[in-house]
DNA sequence: AATCGCTTCAAACACGCGTTTGATCTCCCC
DNA sequence: GGGGAGATCAAACGCGTGTTTGAAGCGATT
């Protein structure tokens, strides 16, 4: 297998003739498909097409190469997209929709080829080395935000707790979607599920939905229910 | 250390005499910890105190082991109760709430995670066979009651594949707060979740944000709300 | 007492893992 | 052309793994 030149590849020029690149792209892929254990270096450097040795000579040992790869799939996916930013005056429905779908988008399983997702999520549930702050800051501003934004939308009519507790279940939802895309897969035809687990889609009705119990005022009942929704319909 | 016999353990009679019970526990807790490659029969049985021959003999091997352990794993969390049942003419959203409360109720306060939670969340992440037959046996049945009670309670205003999305946003929410709660914890506060993640006013929400937005009728918009807000408060 | 299941044990087995080695190749500079 | 540093390679090493073995222990039954 000779150097097959993809210049218009999706990992960059990761595939490129670089030794280093080319091992860190596979090791990424088999870590987060089988997890640091399961993955071995030799498996690793057949798909990267490199001598087992390399991954010595580069990085080290198999822990050091774990760490480089997880660092690397944060860089690639979560350091280079920034949270969106809007003009003064954006609605906080369009806020929100921007926002969802910002988690989304890097959630494995829906785009196909987010590995690196699949790999940072490891980490949540496992947390090793220097990886938990990687965690905690990409996680903990998206909190942030999304409070904010509900905050805006609520307009006052949700509790502080009520509006904390709403920001974990579009989280959750973003996270569910992503990590345990397997999971759902369990208990519903693959058919249904193309259909259902679009990224489009889906963002717009994490947002719908999100958006259904904001307007509802879940805590004051059907008359500020009511005038929410009148609120909302105007914008 | 010989028999210390701990009658009100909270792990039941599992630190009994039995070995097969003391190595689902170990197994269990070692499984938990490190996940399934990294964790080896032979710490598990010096932890359940048998010889390393003991897990063939009574699971046949590893793999069979961690199956049985992740089974006993989340009977032991879950429950067997039986879904509800009612009365003809209970309301739909009463019927709601019981479900959403049956999937909460063996969820712990997220103060202490326990073993069983780390293990049932590394299947949600990567299913395994042991994920197949709990799904099976539990999930998909509680699928079809939530589906069922959600199709009844819209009427007909939401299409089938919005009432599957629904039902699975519930269970995803049910099991983010059963399962996932050192995730929620790692951006916020020890003391909010206390106070956010009581398992009866946690129910509450589930269903109450879960009805607002079969009573938005999201997919009709504000005229259907409005009447659907109608509908839900003659009830 | 002898016998028969079931259970427990120490010891060993085969295998795959991460890692190392030392030779070989490749390319650039003097 | 020669030399040397960096890169690559096939082969092997040591170790820890899951699993197996065959003998020994143990109670109850005959």
């Amino acid at each position: 297998m000779p150097l097959h030149c993809a210049p218009d590849n999706v990992d960059a020029a990761a595939e490129s003739r670089e030794p280093r690149a080319r091992i860190l792209l596979a090791a990424g892929r088999e870590f987060a498909e089988r997890g640091y254990e399961a993955a071995t270096v030799r498996d690793i450097c057949t798909a990267a097409g490199v001598n087992i040795a390399a991954v010595n000579y580069y990085f080290g040992d198999k822990r050091r190469l774990y760490v480089e790869s997880v660092r690397h799939a944060h860089e690639e996916r979560v350091g280079r997209e920034p949270l969106p930013e809007w003009e003064p005056g954006t609605s906080a429905a369009r806020r929100l929709g921007d926002l969802v779908d910002h988690l989304l988008r890097r959630a494995p399983g829906l785009g196909g080829s987010s590995w690196q997702a699949r790999l940072l999520l490891r980490e949540l549930v496992q947390p090793t080395e220097a990886c938990r702050s990687i965690v905690e800051d990409h996680v903990r501003p998206r909190f942030a935000a999304i409070l904010a934004v509900l905050g805006d939308a609520s307009g006052g009519r949700l509790a502080p707790a009520e509006l904390k507790w709403l920001a974990i279940s579009i989280i959750g939802q973003c996270l569910l979607h992503g990590a345990a895309g397997e999971f759902i897969g369990m208990f519903l035809p693959a058919d249904e599920i193309d259909a259902l687990e679009s990224p489009g889609p889906l963002g717009a009705r994490i947002t719908r939905h999100a958006l259904a119990v904001v307007v509802a005022g879940a805590d004051r009942g059907p008359q500020a229910a009511r005038a929410g929704i009148a609120e909302a319909t105007r914008a």
